[in-house]
DNA sequence: ACACAATACTTGACAAAGGCAAGTATTATG
DNA sequence: CATAATACTTGCCTTTGTCAAGTATTGTGT
């Protein structure tokens, strides 16, 4: 039995879930701060970078589909957009079949600006395991795959 | 062998560990910020109920620590604790020995307030684990306190 | 076909949040 | 004792985000 069962088990006999998950979600809510804010010094915001992912993930998405998923509000999201676009960051194609529909792509500038947030993330997310050798490395995606996987089950986030 | 863990595995063969966590920070943004913006239909914004939270956790704390610990603007934590002072839920306890330092302290409005915080907080962690059976909320208390102890082995993020 | 609701997005006005740099007061150091 | 360092404050500014009203287009019931 390895000594982080041990501890864990120790540890767990004295509190409860909700105040394990509350205590994670502080201490995640400052690594994600640390972690963003070092993406920002790109010069995308982390609303913006978020968006770009987006698009370049599945091109052709709208921006209500985006908005649902990152839960940004709809008048942000319209200037976002519109900011990205003005950027020639992102292009809209107008759906014929219903014009109030706009299909988001990224442009060719946009696809290398996100290789670069793309790039840029790897690096802040490797100097976070920096620490950790191939076994624990290993442990650690296990591990985050499994709590997505718990969490996401009923909260049907995508 | 849980089919949880045969999926896991199967993910694993196919990521790496940067592209797993990438995924996973994009994914618990999205949670905090739901999380997050739940709290803050209390009066309270979530740094101020952070704040909020590390005094009631450790009485005397001085802003500087927190700022420390939260990665906030050394002005931004500045005007929060006036503001708090201002609205009588903490107090600053000028050190004898060294007049620049402030113990920082919750009234007792403040750590009734502190007490809401924790209770809206509660609510919020709940909803986020209501359909998991009594099982899966011992792995997942499981899993993220493994998470932790991974990611702040040699961050020392305490 | 036509009023009415719903959808997708836009815009204006505004407030909250946060960052940067200079400034004050106090204490430590060579 | 001059200088540096620490702890905190303040002014100024930008970014970020919210809310509500508005436009254009499409779907729905009668």
């Amino acid at each position: 039995m390895p000594l982080s069962s041990i501890v864990f088990y120790l540890c767990f006999m004295k509190k409860e879930l909700v105040n394990t998950l509350r205590d994670f979600n502080r201490f995640y809510t400052t690594v994600l701060g640390v972690v963003n804010n070092h993406i920002l010094e790109s010069d995308y915001s982390l609303t913006e970078a978020r968006i770009i992912y987006e698009v370049n993930e599945q091109e052709g998405i709208t921006a209500r589909a985006i908005k649902e998923k990152l839960q940004i509000d709809e008048g942000y999201m319209s200037r976002m957009v519109a900011k990205l676009v003005k950027q020639g960051i992102l292009k809209k194609n107008q759906s014929k079949e219903d014009k109030r529909i706009f299909a988001l792509a990224l442009t060719a500038k946009g696809r290398q600006i996100a290789a670069d947030i793309n790039r840029q993330s790897d690096e802040q997310v490797k100097s976070l395991v920096k620490h950790l050798d191939t076994k624990e490395r290993e442990q650690l995606a296990g591990l985050i795959m499994q709590v997505k996987q718990l969490l996401e089950k009923g909260n049907a986030e995508k």
